[in-house]
DNA sequence: GGCTGGCACTCGGTAGAATCGACTGCTAAG
DNA sequence: CTTAGCAGTCGATTCTACCGAGTGCCAGCC
């Protein structure tokens, strides 16, 4: 109604987003102690707590600013106060200490990375586990994506006289495979040739860019080589996206109460493509955390999102994130976001470490969002 | 007290499991009449129900020697009653109508089993899709052990100057895949002799008993033999285990109303290692439902497991499962289980159709079903 | 002017009493 | 053996009273 009443009222030159001390002190307060306990906090509580040196009445007083600027609401009239998303998003900026894993902590993540092998999904899936387990949150897990990576060596390898299996390893040690169904017998010979040739053809290209294949000037092995171009084809198309982890599902169980919440959030979980896209948005935004409505989903609207990148010798290869109440422990849940993130791309370069220029085509991400594809798991069904 | 009284009140030849017509049709309706409404139901509601012709005086005191016989009993004592374990036991085994599939469900599932693609581990993951969708449960899937599967080529591919993978294919269409970091450049001669090497020793055996490996009598070649041998044994052991694909974990926060039960039931879920025993232990005992407690644990006491079996040309190649409460749709969800499983296992069959002897290595499953491991997703605690 | 103590007020949560109603078990008659 | 009738049980619901945490406001103090 009176904007102008509304600011003049405000004190101190703050324009939105700056509040004075006692206020921000008072804010801090009342986030943390909200966080810890969940409850509504009343104003007699914070004027206890050590660094408030104002009575309660003041406390009050200056709750009810806060409220008009929409930092805390009460859940009703004779309620304590909790913090709006516009508050924890104030608490995240500008208050919360930086945040650091405890020893113990840090120790796990270390012997972790130390003792982690397998291949790329299978370091993913741990370290999906991991991060869910040092924050008692839902973790997710985004892998690379193979699109910029180079085929380093194609193969036919017969299952049988009509089947075969085109079997593609890609320059950051992926490997794609596709079965190929001839409805002919093909001679082990044929299969080879059209192999030898397929990978003469494709080798140093991306995925998404082989072909043509052209002709052996055989046209039995040229039939094999156009079945398995089909098959090139197929792949370049479906996995385009990235591969998505999801570790400690339960976690949620614990983080949320009401099981509608429950069900509506793992419901996003298995939605692998929104997950991806999820991160992505935020980390376009240069944001590490989204609170609330921050992101676009409804159905996460009471969920807050940690994220950390996952870069690789520099270029953004995926990211890690924490999925939690809008009250989580921010400070905890970035640290261990970020320390994990970067711990992960550190070892996923290593392991390429001895890799050669094939591994740096490091194209940078080209930023669009739209059309990324990820292996779904779960249902597929576009969320309710 | 008095077993030989109860003995006697009981009429007819029964032996504990059997019982006479009236009391199964009561216990048929309390079934599946608590299986819609999750309501305890009273001898009123079943003297109505049609197949009962015998007034609610009957019935209670039919429902009273149920309740002696542990097919029933009362929450409390001025409430309906509600099956126990054993009740649903005898309404499955005795009662339950076959179960059908309607006939847009049917076509789902032909149009699913036509138009799914890709390699066994997106079609697996795809079905647990499906199969979830299918009943409102959340669906298992889970993928048959490369165990008995025969090597059908190897190859070592750099990946720059002192990495490679070792990529191995099965004859069962699997990839797997270890990445080998030797210590020194390697010129990709020697990665490709060894790699012929290791493609001749191993070529058609299981991938558990490859080796030794000999030598080639190039030191440099056998050196680099030696490291992919170390790779080779590791991929033995990490490989041996199946994969599971959990759909629809969401629907399980539908199905339960207890936030506690769903976050001890998700992390059931989460350790695959655990799943894979449950369905197999199911599964060896011939049962295709386990209710309740019938399973070893603790943690599924409210829930029901429904198996079937995936088999590939006669040998068993894996199982589908469904997870539900206790009161679940027993008719419906044996069907879609049946079913889905059935026509899985005709479409990997089919895949491998044109498959040589090499497919038909299948020794049945040894039985045993300790040291099995699956690839973890989630947390790895061993349950709490 | 800003801070504080005091006070009236609000309102969710809890406890207890009354009521309701859906069951049951029992019994006596058909 | 079945059935109608009846007394009894007990969870669920409603209502009331009450408590207490917490608020907003105000008058007085520094």
């Amino acid at each position: 109604m009176e904007p102008v009443e509304e600011r003049t009222r405000a004190e101190g030159p703050e324009r939105g987003q700056l509040l004075d001390a006692r206020k921000a002190a008072i804010l801090e307060a009342v986030v943390s102690e909200y966080i810890g306990t969940a409850q509504p906090v009343g104003s007699q509580l914070i004027a206890q707590s050590p660094g408030i040196r104002v009575s309660s009445a003041t406390v009050r007083s200056e709750m009810v600013a806060l409220e008009h600027e929409g930092f805390l609401v009460q859940p009703h009239t004779s309620a304590g106060r909790i913090p709006t998303d516009k508050g924890y998003r104030f608490f995240v900026d500008h208050l919360a200490d930086p945040g650091v894993l405890g020893p113990a902590q840090r120790q796990k993540v270390s012997r972790f990375f130390e003792q982690v092998h397998g291949e790329m999904e299978e370091m993913l899936e741990r370290t999906s586990g991991l991060l869910s387990d040092l924050t008692s949150y839902a973790a997710v897990v985004v892998g690379p994506s193979h699109t910029t990576a180079s085929v380093r060596s194609v193969q036919l390898v017969g299952l049988g006289p009509r089947l075969a299996l085109l079997v593609v390893v890609l320059s950051d040690g992926a490997v794609e495979k596709r079965s190929v169904d001839f409805s002919v017998d093909v001679p082990e010979e044929d299969l080879r040739a059209a192999g030898a040739h397929l990978h003469q053809v494709a080798n140093g290209r991306e995925l998404g860019h082989v072909g043509p294949f052209g002709t052996t000037g055989d046209p039995d092995v040229d039939a094999v080589v156009a079945q398995a171009a089909a098959a090139f084809a197929a792949l370049g198309r479906d996995e385009e996206g990235e591969q998505v982890f999801v570790g400690g599902p339960s976690r949620l169980a614990v983080a949320f109460d009401a099981v509608d919440t429950v069900r509506s959030v793992l419901s996003i979980l298995e939605q692998q493509l929104v997950v991806v896209t999820l991160l992505r948005d935020v980390l376009d935004r240069g944001l590490s955390v989204a609170i609330g409505a921050e992101h676009g989903f409804e159905a996460l609207s009471s969920c807050a999102v940690v994220v950390a990148p996952v870069s690789i010798e520099g270029h953004e290869a995926g990211a890690v994130g924490l999925l939690g109440p809008t009250r989580m422990d921010y400070g905890h849940a970035l640290a261990a976001a970020q320390v994990v993130g970067q711990r992960l791309g550190e070892r996923l370069g290593a392991t390429l470490e001895a890799g050669g220029p094939g591994r740096s085509t490091g194209a940078r991400r080209t930023g669009g969002r739209t059309g990324r594809r990820a292996r779904m798991r779960g249902d597929e069904r576009a969320g309710t």
